[in-house]
Formats: C-alpha cells, structure tokens, sequence
DNA sequence: CAGTATCCCACGGGATACTG
DNA sequence: CAGTATCCCGTGGGATACTG
C-alpha cells in the first residue's frame, strides 16, 4: 500500500534564523517535549498513540501541534495509510536523525550528572 | 525541575529527576535561556552586564533567576567582590563545563541545518 | 485511531521603577 | 553595578468533548 506524503517540505526560511548555530538549534528544538519526540523516533517509526505512551503525559493537542511544527521544519515525517480505522506513522526524516548526536549529549550529561549526585 | 533545597545548600535530589537522562538534562537547561548562558560562559568568566549584553534580550529579572537556578543545580558559580560599585563575577562549575559536548553538538547541528537550507 | 474544536490557566518572561 | 519589587501578558500546554 503506497502512503500518502502530506508535507514534508521544509518551510523555513534561513534568513530568519539566528546567526549563532546555537539558537539556531534552540528555535527548533526548545519546546518542551520535541527533545522527547525525537528521543522515541530516533528507535524507528511510530504511530501516534505509540509516541503518546512512550513520551509520558503529553496531551492529544500538544503531541499533535508539536509534530505538525516538526513536519513544516523537515525533521519529521508524516505518513498516512488509507485505512479503517486510520494508520499514521511519523519518523525522522535524514535532517531530524542528524540530531542524534545531540540527544545523546545529552543521555550522556544526564547520565553523569545523577551518577555525581548519587556519589554524594 | 523538581531540585530540593537541603538546608539552604544548593543540592537537587536524585530520586526526583526523571528515570531517562534526556529528561534530565531538560529538567536542567529547557528554560528558554539556560543554554545561551552556558555557552557564553564557555569562553570564560563574565560579569553579569556582560552576559546580559552578550546573550542578547534578556531581561535583568529573567537573568538573575535563570542564574540563581543553575547555581543552585551546580552548574554555576557565582563570586561577589566586595567593592563600589559591586562586581559579581559568573562562571561554570565542572559540572556546568561538562556541558560542553552538548553545546557543540547542538552548535554543529544548528550549522549544518543552516547550510543544508541554504543550498535550497 | 488519530485527530479537531473549545475552553481555560499557570507561569516563564517582559517592562518599568527603585535601591544598596 | 547588580540587583529587588511590582505589575502585566502571551502562549505553551492541559482537560474535556466530539468526529471521520
């Protein structure tokens, strides 16, 4: 069965990012629970209710709204099978799997950090 | 979040952070300016009218909590001089310095998003 | 199942004034 | 200079109800 592509392209325009790298990263990935989404998909696709459980307590809007934001900036992808009762798939696009060495940074610092705590 | 106070030293408790240790690093730098105050405190020592410059349009009271916090967390130091007019001197601690990794991860991803952007 | 559509609110953060 | 002290507000996000 061939999905359907809705979106997909990126719709930000690299002008209106900052000039430090750093804030660059930080407007797109910020928001409280995209670091969390990214984590999850980083293991493979997932279906929505699958991210809503995995995540933890993100609601129906948010976890939506998040995603769709996600789409338009090219680092998720968003596939729709014409099914009953609906299927939809969200993984990382190439750009949003770049981002791997960032998230495990941050396993890693947190990792550490809580192993320097537990020392004490 | 969820750092306990023990008393009055500046002291988070394990068993309150998240189990996954990318939920914990966010708990620790998610605030929409914690990363920009580490990486500018990278290059060095700053007093804060320097970081307020430097990290762009931070308000002094955003500022002074966001700084408050991490020293509380132990990610900053913060050295009051004893002169007129006062001079208070900010600066990472190892555990803030170990930080690093993820702030170059996150500066390198932010480049090359831009670059690949560009290339559209 | 995977969403919309509403309503609502806490709170991170901005602006301004004042001070040791 | 490096802060407090207030007042204020936008919005990310939560809760609930409904739907193709």
């Amino acid at each position: 069965m061939i999905p359907t592509y809705l979106g997909g392209l990126a719709m930000v325009n690299v002008n209106m990012l900052p000039a430090c790298p750093v804030e660059t990263t930080l407007t797109l990935i910020s928001d409280k629970w995209k670091v969390l989404i990214i984590r999850d998909l980083l293991d493979g696709t997932r279906r929505f209710s699958e991210l809503r459980r995995s995540i933890g307590h993100i609601s129906q809007k948010v976890l939506t709204s998040n995603l769709r934001q996600m789409e338009n900036d090219g680092l998720v992808r968003r596939e729709v099978y014409a099914e009953v009762p609906p299927r939809v798939e969200y993984s990382l696009t190439e750009t949003g799997q770049s981002l791997k060495p960032v998230i495990d940074a941050m396993w890693n610092w947190g990792e550490s950090y809580k192993a320097k705590l537990a020392a004490d």
